[in-house]
DNA sequence: TTGATCAGTCAGCAG
DNA sequence: CTGCTGACTGATCAA
């Protein structure tokens, strides 16, 4: 997307600078940031000293435009990167908020159904009839235990 | 933490440009950034319009480094923002998760503390003694309606 | 030497 | 014009 833009900056500082020799084809733009140090030395059979010199800082300079683009296409990869995850927590987010929601329904629920249960298990146990009979012992420690767990209703009670 | 870096640059295109008339201070840096518009023609009094034309340049190119500054701060501010965010989405991921578990032991317990209380009653009830006598009822209904709860076990066994 | 990043510069757009 | 941002450049650092 910015091939068309990589000639008319460069002219500025380095406006000539082959077609003085005898062979080479002018090699002019992106060939010379693709070629290898090698290959570039073929090119620099008979060529002045200053012209070696201004090559090679042109292909360096080529070469820097390549970085600098890199670098811009990493910065915004990196920042959508960063609003990928992010999205990506909310939505977790919303997800542990939901079942969390729905857990405590139902144990709210589950609570008021035992707690009736519980209830009725007293009137049976302590009322008129049968005051010790069958299993009555794993329900009074039922009921013993209740407390414990009925003294930390409000731990789920600030989501904030 | 640039104020030291501001006229070494500036010298390369623009050398001389004041002191040639009969006033001016020869105005040089910062000051020129700062001075309103108004203030700047104050000091344009018996100036050539190649000068001025200079000086407006130079203003404008000393407006852009400022501006090219603040877009750089802008940009990382930006980042540590989406960063800071995210942690904070993380936290909150990390919260929810502690409350889901906690949560989803207690229920559990809450089930089996539950059950069992539930199969005392279904002895008390549908023993060998007293098969109908007070709230037995309400204690059916609630068997009753175990069945529609505990069809339900799955609902939170895949927090993925 | 190569690749990456920073700060400064300019082009070009938007308000 | 003012302010902002993308692209290019040279300087500079790290590997």
């Amino acid at each position: 997307m910015q091939g068309m833009t990589t000639q008319f900056k460069a002219n500025k500082t380095l406006k000539v600078k082959k077609e003085v020799g005898e062979n080479a084809p002018a090699l002019s733009d992106d060939e010379l940031v693709v070629m290898s140090v090698r290959e570039l030395n073929t090119h620099l059979r008979g060529l002045t000293k200053e012209d070696v010199v201004r090559l090679k800082q042109r292909r360096r300079t080529l070469k820097n435009r390549g970085y600098a683009a890199s670098c811009r296409i990493k910065r915004v990869t990196q920042k959508e990167e960063l609003e990928r995850q992010k999205q990506e927590l909310q939505h977790e987010v919303d997800k542990l908020a939901r079942e969390n929601a729905s857990m405590r329904l139902e144990l709210d629920a589950l609570r008021a159904k035992y707690e009736a249960l519980q209830c009725f298990a007293r009137t049976v146990t302590c009322g008129p009839l049968s005051p010790g009979k069958v299993a009555t012992t794993s329900v009074i420690t039922i009921i013993k235990s209740t407390n414990n767990h009925n003294s930390s209703p409000t731990s789920f009670s600030a989501p904030s």
